[in-house]
RNA sequence: GGGCGCAUAGCUCAGCGGUAGAGCGCUGCCCUUACAAGGCAGAUGUCACAGGUUCGAUCCCUGUUGCGCCCA
């Protein structure tokens, strides 16, 4: 062992048990994934006897590449199904995309329009052929990327929502909601996008505050004359009354008279509808039953005509002076024309007020009255509040519930038909004499003079909607359905709760005889740049997840993200963050290149608690508690703190002192003979290697690149004998949390005592040496007082990691250090800073005083004794006690030290 | 307008009745043979403000201010 460490500095060995040394990711992720995937490790066998696991991936868009939210919710999914395979489950992870109708169309009209196209051009199924090609040749980028996250998903169930089997059970559900009658046509005002020519859903419309005009117009004349307050001038083409409040005496007398409409020299009737408000403006409003969703009920309410006004592409359709323009243009024209007439009576400009706009491309939302198919969602909506309500899906973290029943308990009917060509058709015929024919997938559609199809598409979320079991064949009964339906868990971000969570349930309890779709819903949050603020492109901080694993590797991205990841709150992630991540990789990577070249092993039994040392035993029994923490944190989606504990522990306690202390072990077996030292080193080799072998599968399932690479090195399963008995990969390694292995990593709490006053003292010398600004390798002639104290037995472990050295001939104690009963005396040749220590040791007083008084008042106050609980007030006694015997020792000390 | 949430170290965040924590950053010393992508030591907070409850409040309650987010 020890001409391996006497190696000159970063030459790497050749030989298979040496690590060079720095972990360079980049030329192990590409090789590991494709042999995990070549091995069949994520493919799930549906007549397997394990017990399932499922989860379905939120279907990335295919137009669409990875960003660090997908390799947020990536990283979350991927940990979550490694574990559960590494605990004997069979897991699937399901993978595949959606087919984005909107933004994949726009995607191939823009390339047309470069070739000078319109797919009107192409005809529809020239179109769907070209869109089916360009997904071909650039769609579904983020699969391969995926690969380059470690996503241990199952390819080899790879599905898209266009895809055969997932149409046919799009229409097979469409016909079963038709026949239920949760499926109908009407009439009604959708959110039309005049740029994508398409009605969206209300979930599709985003809301900000906009920079518009509050423009008050008079109507009507003299007595008769009402002042109406409008954003949207350019409707008043199509108004059909004017709307007042019916206790609102100041237009009481003017109800159910008519009044004439400027410009038009229309006249519309005055009506009384209570949902006016008298409050705002002039408390009358004027009323577009074909351009505004109050006004469209309104309307129904009082049997008003709807005047469409507008085409799809937003272009006034009124004849007269403004008939052909833009919308925006009508709006300064009829405002104008009006103030000609005088009708203007007020203007605010500019009159910050709430615009929807198109989620897809951010065109102004057109409210639109038009034919369009709905779903009923109120029963279907009740079922999927009560599975929530009545405990048998939870959402995680819970303070979550409130949003979802709020969204859920008032939803309004789902808009699904959209005026796309990219899509799955609506299987509806119309026939010659009016007729309408919802056709199942096993039925022939109506064919003949005068037949024809509907034109429409339907939304894209009606196809993922059914993804929880679209995926897995329905609606065949297939094993896989069988075996991973109901989905285990499904993990997807707060902000698309509303978009597809509210959608698969009600579809999975409306499809599967009111089995939800899944257990649990564990929602994550938005990834955010380094200060906290949203990425975007437009705002420049947006990041490209592959650039930073390029630098800092996969599990670097990964671990940062992980160790954010505190449920449904958002996460901060920088540069910086993933280097320290990239960091730790490294260091576990050098941890365990120490313990190779010191022959740590997991192979035999743990050696007894006898042969142990103390730092075993220690170690060991942290490795328990650790084991047990991480367990439950996992079980938890508590990410953020796993990864956290594994940090520190690793880190702080293995790497800082268990591997150091370990080198005095080792040290000593090289020098001496002795039976003793030589079972001791040799327990310290079997304890470093199974510290080390639990550590790495703990992370392995937030990063696997790096703990397979080091699992197999560490454990030689990785080698020909390994693989010849089938341990091949810290992929299929048993998960180490198993109650029978726990047991060998006793809690032994007299041990945890003993090495945190080793580390007492070590550190109080440490920080001594420092404080008299001692070379860090300087060797200092110490001597120990250690009889009688808990570290009898530890001199050479303080000796060596506070670099203390015999003393010698002549030593004289020109320094003291007391701390827990053990006297540390050095000599320091008079080279003491004694003012520097004194300044210390003041320091250290008035902190011990501090607290001494704050006990000593506690326990003086009659209320805190009588009322607090017992274990308090013994607590604060021995915090008192602490402090009298600190303040005693630094006195002493002070008093030692000669006068300045 | 309705609802929800947040204000803790320079930055980003944990903690949520009984000694204020982490990462990054910062200061000093050091290439001590696993690791400088590192080691050792160190500094840093009227826990937003004002009241209240309590023996005791960063934590519970009320109000104020400032910021988010969702819905209309």
């Amino acid at each position: 062992m020890t001409d391996m460490n006497q190696r000159p500095r970063g030459e790497a060995s050749s030989s298979p048990d040496h690590l060079p040394t720095q972990y360079v990711p980049a030329e192990v992720e590409g090789k590991l994934y494709e042999r995990w995937v070549e091995r069949g490790y994520f493919e799930a066998d549906a007549k397997s006897e394990k017990p399932p696991y499922t989860i379905v991936i939120p279907p990335p868009n295919v137009t669409g590449s990875l960003h660090l939210g997908h390799a947020f919710e990536h990283t979350i999914i991927d940990a979550l199904t490694r574990r559960k395979r590494m605990q004997g489950y069979e897991t699937l992870w399901q993978p595949g995309m959606d087919h984005a109708g909107i933004a994949t169309q726009n995607v191939v009209e823009r390339e047309l329009a470069k070739e000078g196209k319109s797919r009107h051009d192409l005809g529809r199924e020239a179109f769907v052929e070209r869109v089916w090609q360009w997904k071909a040749e650039s769609g579904g980028q983020i699969s391969g990327q995926m690969r380059r996250l470690g996503d241990g998903v199952d390819w080899s169930r790879e599905r898209f929502t266009m895809d055969e089997g997932l149409s046919q059970a799009v229409q097979t559900i469409f016909k079963k909601l038709y026949d239920d009658e949760l499926i109908y046509r009407a009439e009604r005002i959708i959110n039309w996008c005049p740029r994508c020519l398409t009605a969206i859903s209300d979930i599709e419309v985003e809301y900000q505050d906009d920079d518009g005009e509050l423009v008050s117009i008079r109507y009507g004349e003299g007595d008769t004359a009402i002042v109406v307050a409008t954003t949207r001038a350019e409707t008043m083409l199509g108004d059909t009354a004017v709307a007042v409040h019916p206790e609102d005496g100041r237009y009481a007398h003017l109800v159910g008279t008519e009044i004439e409409l400027p410009l038009t020299g229309r006249r519309i009737p005055v009506v009384a509808d209570a949902h006016v408000d008298p409050e705002f403006g002039t408390g009358a409003v004027k009323v577009t039953p074909a351009h505004d969703p109050n006004d469209f009920e309104i309307g129904r309410r009082h049997s008003l005509p709807s005047v469409n006004v507008l085409d799809e592409h937003g272009v006034i359709t009124a004849h007269g002076p403004f008939l052909g323009l833009d919308r925006f243009e009508a709006r300064s024209a009829i405002v104008g024309a009006l103030r000609a007439e005088g009708r203007i009576v007020a203007e605010k400009r500019p009159y910050v007020h709430s615009v929807g706009h198109c989620s897809r491309c951010k065109t102004t939302i057109e409210p639109r009255l038009s034919l369009q198919w709905w779903v009923k969602v109120g029963p279907l909506a009740k079922a999927a509040g009560d599975a929530v309500r009545d405990g048998r899906v939870r959402i995680h973290p819970e303070e979550m519930s409130k949003r979802y029943f709020d969204w859920v308990d008032n939803l309004h009917d789902w808009c699904i038909s959209r005026q796309l060509w990219w899509g799955h058709r609506i299987p509806v015929w119309y026939g010659p004499n009016g007729e309408v024919v919802c056709v199942g997938p096993d039925e022939e559609p109506p064919s003949g003079e005068g037949w024809r199809q509907d034109t429409d598409v339907l939304d894209t979320w009606f196809s993922s909607g059914l993804w929880p079991f679209s995926t897995l064949g329905w609606p065949e009964r297939t094993d896989s359905l069988a075996k991973f339906y109901p989905n285990s868990v499904l993990v997807t971000g707060y902000d698309i709760l509303f978009f597809w969570v509210a959608r698969m349930m009600m579809f999975g309890l409306y499809a599967m005889d009111g089995t939800p779709p899944f257990h649990t819903i564990a929602l994550h949050g938005m990834v955010r740049d380094q200060f906290g603020k949203k990425m975007s492109k437009s705002f420049g901080n947006a990041v490209d997840p592959l650039e930073w694993m390029d630098a800092y590797g996969s599990d670097a991205v990964r671990f940062t993200l992980a160790r954010g990841a505190n449920p449904g709150t958002d996460v901060p992630i920088g540069e910086d963050w993933v280097q320290g991540s990239r960091n730790f990789a490294n260091k576990i990577w050098n941890a365990t290149r120490f313990a190779l070249m010191n022959g740590a092993t997991v192979e035999g039994e743990l050696p007894g608690a006898a042969e142990q040392s103390v730092a075993d035993r220690w170690i060991l029994s942290r490795l328990g508690s650790v084991v047990a923490e991480v367990d439950a944190y996992y079980d938890d989606y508590q990410f953020a703190k796993l990864s956290d504990a594994l940090f520190h522990f690793a880190w702080d306690e293995v790497f800082d002192w268990y591997v150091e202390l370990s080198k005095t072990t080792f040290a000593a077996d090289g020098r001496a003979a002795a039976h003793d030292t030589a079972a001791k080193a040799q327990s310290s080799r079997r304890v470093l290697g199974e510290v080390l072998d639990v550590t790495l599968r703990l992370l392995h399932p937030i990063i696997p690149f790096v703990t397979e690479t080091l699992w197999t090195a560490l454990t030689g399963k990785g080698s020909p004998q390994g693989e010849a008995q089938g341990e091949r990969s810290i992929v299929i390694a048993d998960w180490p949390a198993n109650s029978a292995a726990c047991e060998k990593w006793v809690q032994d709490t007299e041990a945890e005592a003993e090495i945190a006053t080793l580390q007492q003292v070590i550190t109080e010398v440490r920080r001594f040496r420092s404080d008299q600004g001692l070379q860090p390798g300087q060797r200092v002639p110490a001597r120990l007082a250690l009889d009688g104290t808990p570290l009898a037995a530890h001199e050479a472990e303080i000796r060596s990691l506070a670099r203390l050295e015999p003393a010698g001939e002549g030593f004289t104690a020109t320094a003291s250090l007391s701390v827990a009963g053990v006297t540390v005396a050095l000599d320091l040749s008079g080279a003491i800073d004694f003012a520097a220590e004194r300044k210390r040791l003041a320091k250290d007083l008035a902190a011990a005083e501090k607290e001494l008084a704050q006990t000593t008042a506690k326990l003086g106050n009659e209320g805190f004794l009588a009322k607090a609980p017992e274990q308090v007030v013994e607590k604060i006694r021995g915090r008192k006690a602490a402090a009298e015997a600190e303040i005693a020792r630094i006195t002493a000390q002070l008093k030692n030290l000669p006068e300045a």
